[in-house]
DNA sequence: TGGCGTCGGTTCATTATTTGAACCATCGGT
DNA sequence: ACCGATGGTTCAAATAATGAACCGACGCCA
């Protein structure tokens, strides 16, 4: 692995929940040298890229990553493209919408737009991780990759997030067969135990696979007659998103339902 | 130079009116071998920091950026804290406000607020650099700068922007020992031809200097009286925005007007 | 008080990675 | 068909990264 890649490793250990993070605590996280962490953690900060903050001297992301992130949206305004999709698939399911992209083999969840319509909501995080086997965001996703990176994410053993998560790779290489005819994956709590998701794939401009939109209910509102709304709107909603990001469909690609 | 501050430094070069950079290209402008850039942008590439797009297969800054952001925003919502000082900022004067940090010895402009009390006013970009003997935001920096900066900073030549830019660096000295009394910064016409702005150094958290908030204006609309009362505005802005930042002012800081 | 564990940070000989000149294949213009 | 440019690749030589051990400081517990 390269110096580079594993200084940006390290920050990839910066979550939500653990905004900071001392020099050992980053030196075992990311499975490297007290030393080299260090040093890693100096050129970043030297850049920007993480700062210290507090008594302790803890790291956390630092003030550079907000420059470069007007810039790319100025250059590249995705956000923009997808809260408003989202915005409008959030508007006519009356369920949480939210999207998510595919980043070194991981899926990030970028944006995600709320419903006001009932009281009870799946709420979600910006920057969350999801499973590639677990959800239906995933499901599409990997539905999409290339053979090989398949068999990368089903050769590892997949976590059992609740008693519901399917993780024999086998059923899952044949729910993926059905996406791709449909273009929609489904997920009923399998990383969460009672959201009941529906996802569609979204393409780049060499029609590659990207990432994935998708609308989350409580398992206790869906419906078939909900499913089916939502199926379509998501439809629409993912080629829309492709476009407005600047990709394409596969050339064989098809109106599901 | 580490090789993770050569990869970070290839960032630098994306600017809003350089959004994408082919290889070669990168190669000249960062000054490194064309086999060095495409390296480390590979590596960039794969943690989604860079991403290509384009038939040329240009490279442009990545969505990962924006996942970090996210966090960063979460950890630390200094945008949020500034623009709602800089909105009152602006509010109260009826100018535009904006505020800089220094990263690496340059000052990033990080967010801004306009009025729309006049017809004409001093428009901004995030993420624009700003240099720091010719704005009254980079000499309010430089004069809170440890001596040995100070140096540092004067001792390349001073590029005049305007036929108003001082490039003198002795007068510049003797600016920063008034600023360094009174708190405030002003600069007519030195880096922009008719920008008349004032600004106010804010403060980290061990009372460092981190950067500056300033008010600009066209020198067409400044009277004393508009000076006096940005002047007083600034001072209490800038000491609002330390604090909420996290920061301390020096020890022996002082109101000034 | 003294001892123990951990912290952030530093050192330096060993080792593995980065580097760059030269080299492709490809593309667009003349 | 040529020319100059592009993105991408190779491999010996040079340079930078690495990690065990170390340091002083701090907090905790007896």
């Amino acid at each position: 692995m390269g110096t580079v890649t594993k200084a940006l490793t390290l920050l990839d250990h910066f979550t939500l929940a653990r905004p900071m993070i001392g020099l050992s605590d980053m030196a075992r996280l990311a499975g490297v040298n007290k030393a080299t962490a260090y040093r890693l953690l100096a050129e970043l900060q030297a850049a920007g890229f993480v700062e210290q903050a507090g008594s302790a001297r803890e790291y956390r992301l630092g003030a550079a990553i907000l420059r470069l992130a007007s810039l790319r949206e100025a250059a590249v305004p995705m956000r923009e493209s997808a809260y408003t999709v989202l915005r409008g698939l959030a508007d006519k399911t009356g369920e949480t919408a939210h999207m998510s992209l595919i980043q070194g083999g991981r899926l990030i969840t970028m944006a995600h737009a709320l419903s006001s319509r009932h009281g009870t909501r799946v709420t979600m995080d910006d920057a969350a991780v999801l499973a590639l086997h677990a959800t239906s965001s995933g499901l599409a996703t990997l539905a999409f990759l290339p053979e090989a990176d398949i068999n990368a994410a089903l050769s590892a053993p997949l976590r059992a997030f609740t008693p519901d998560t399917i993780t024999d790779p086998e059923h899952i290489r044949a729910l993926l067969v059905d996406i791709r005819a449909s273009g929609i994956a489904e997920s009923i709590g399998g990383f969460e135990k009672d959201v009941h998701s529906h996802a569609a794939p979204i393409f780049g401009s060499e029609s590659q696979i990207v990432g994935a939109i998708a609308v989350a209910t409580p398992v206790a509102r869906m419906t078939p007659q909900l499913s089916s709304a939502v199926r379509v709107s998501l439809v629409d909603a993912a080629l829309d998103l492709t476009t407005r990001l600047g990709g394409f469909p596969p050339a064989n690609w098809h109106r599901a339902a």
